[in-house]
DNA sequence: TAACAGCTTTGACCCAGATCAAGTTTGGAA
DNA sequence: TTCCAAACTTGATCTGGGTCAAAGCTGTTA
């Protein structure tokens, strides 16, 4: 089901070059990644992998989103994790997927072979040390998210997630000192409400609350306008600083 | 507010030896991590670290159990982990700590000075290693928690946080073939709410339901029985394997 | 031996968000 | 250009867990 790719699979000009896991590495060291490395793309909805199943790559997200999710046996699921481009997909040292993962718009993956890369992993401190600090920012990430969905009301839920989508999207136009953002939502609803530990009718509910109110601008069902990111902010209960360390 | 110390500081006999992130060290990188090392022993209650403070340490918990807590402005709390013997506190390339860090029980710390910890890991595979693979244990141990917080009942949290905590106290008399687990409880309802995501009040109206029920016995406040531990993977609403991959 | 302080339980009532049930909008496919 | 399915919205009603209030335990201080 991989579509042709229409970019180069040069890593030195690749558009996450300075993010992903090999974002410190030598040129010599880029030399052995792309011997082991793939490209393959997945249109949204595909499933990546499945929770169990055997997991024989590990991978940046090149363009495109992808979810982690996990399902109960009754059917109800939470998506543990949004991965963006330059996000580390699969565990070394694991043999089996933990989570579902899933194309949640079109998706490019810069996949490895999971043996070479863990050989490799072993041998050079780069990749290493850029593994241990994305790994660190995960945990934060989902443990910022843990308050979310611990403590937070749906109305600050849906504020929370916008501010992450819209956070990425810094398209704001620093020079007229305007913190308008403008982005299309790459989820819907149901996806939405699955992140969020909501029902979607919430969801929508809880958007359409927001739009009433002025903290969102709506073109259609995606297109959002934030004309003040602080407000935003404001709504989803965080520290208006944004709570960003380091 | 440190109280003396009634056990061998030496790292050749320490009780978390084999788990800590020092595990796969040889005897002379214990030396020079001997060298940065010092005990620090907290009262249940009391603060290690609030958040946001500067951060001139890293370590071990040696004995009893540390919670990391994130509050919101208005006094919101949720706690974002549990940390048990051997597991590790803050983060190496940051300065200040993202959450409070809080003794739950009376609590030793094997501590590190951060400068040289950190040098230390750059030079020492063995100890790199180890960090990322239990940063990336806590990242799965965040997500499946987020798949508590986000979609499970009261009853189900409950259920989840005792199969946590019986798990580790793993008393059962296998040869008998009787899966019965007796422990003590290390949490106030209140902690348990706050890990929840619950008030104390349904804290307490689950347990007393789940005793009601026969899925646990409780002698006082806090020393529980669980007669048939199946059972309450089932109330956890989790597979009956428990979910353990790898 | 009393008294209080912290922890816990239990009851009565309420409300945010779930559930159930129609509709509406949108963007392809034919 | 019409039709259909998927995505979304909105309304009516229900309920799990929150909130508020009052006791009950238990261990420690005086």
């Amino acid at each position: 089901m991989n579509v042709p790719l229409s970019f180069s699979q040069d890593c030195s000009d690749c558009p996450i070059r300075h993010r992903a896991v090999c974002a410190k590495c030598e040129s010599d060291e880029l030399d052995r990644l792309e011997e082991m490395k793939y490209y393959r793309s997945f249109e949204a909805g595909q499933t990546v992998m499945w929770s169990g199943d055997k997991m024989d790559f590990v991978g940046s997200v090149v363009s495109g989103i992808a979810s982690l999710t996990q399902t109960m046996e009754d059917g109800r699921t939470q998506m543990v994790g949004l991965l963006l481009p330059s996000d580390f997909v699969g565990r070394p040292g694991r043999d089996g997927a933990a989570y579902d993962v899933v194309a949640t718009t079109d998706l490019v993956m810069c996949c490895f072979r999971k043996k070479p890369f863990e050989d490799m992993l072993d041998e050079t401190p780069h990749i290493a040390h850029r593994l241990l600090e994305m790994t660190l920012d995960e945990l934060d990430a989902a443990r910022e998210w843990m308050l979310v969905l611990g403590r937070k009301t749906a109305r600050e839920k849906i504020a929370s997630l916008l501010s992450i989508i819209a956070r990425r999207d810094v398209t704001l136009n620093a020079e007229t000192g305007n913190t308008e953002v403008v982005f299309d939502l790459p989820l819907t609803r149901e996806a939405m409400a699955d992140y969020l530990g909501l029902t979607l009718e919430t969801v929508s509910r809880q958007i359409s609350a927001l739009k009433k109110d002025g903290v969102i601008l709506l073109e259609g069902k995606r297109h959002i306008t934030v004309p003040d990111m602080d407000r935003l902010l404001e709504e989803a209960g965080d520290d208006s600083d944004g709570g960003l360390l380091n």
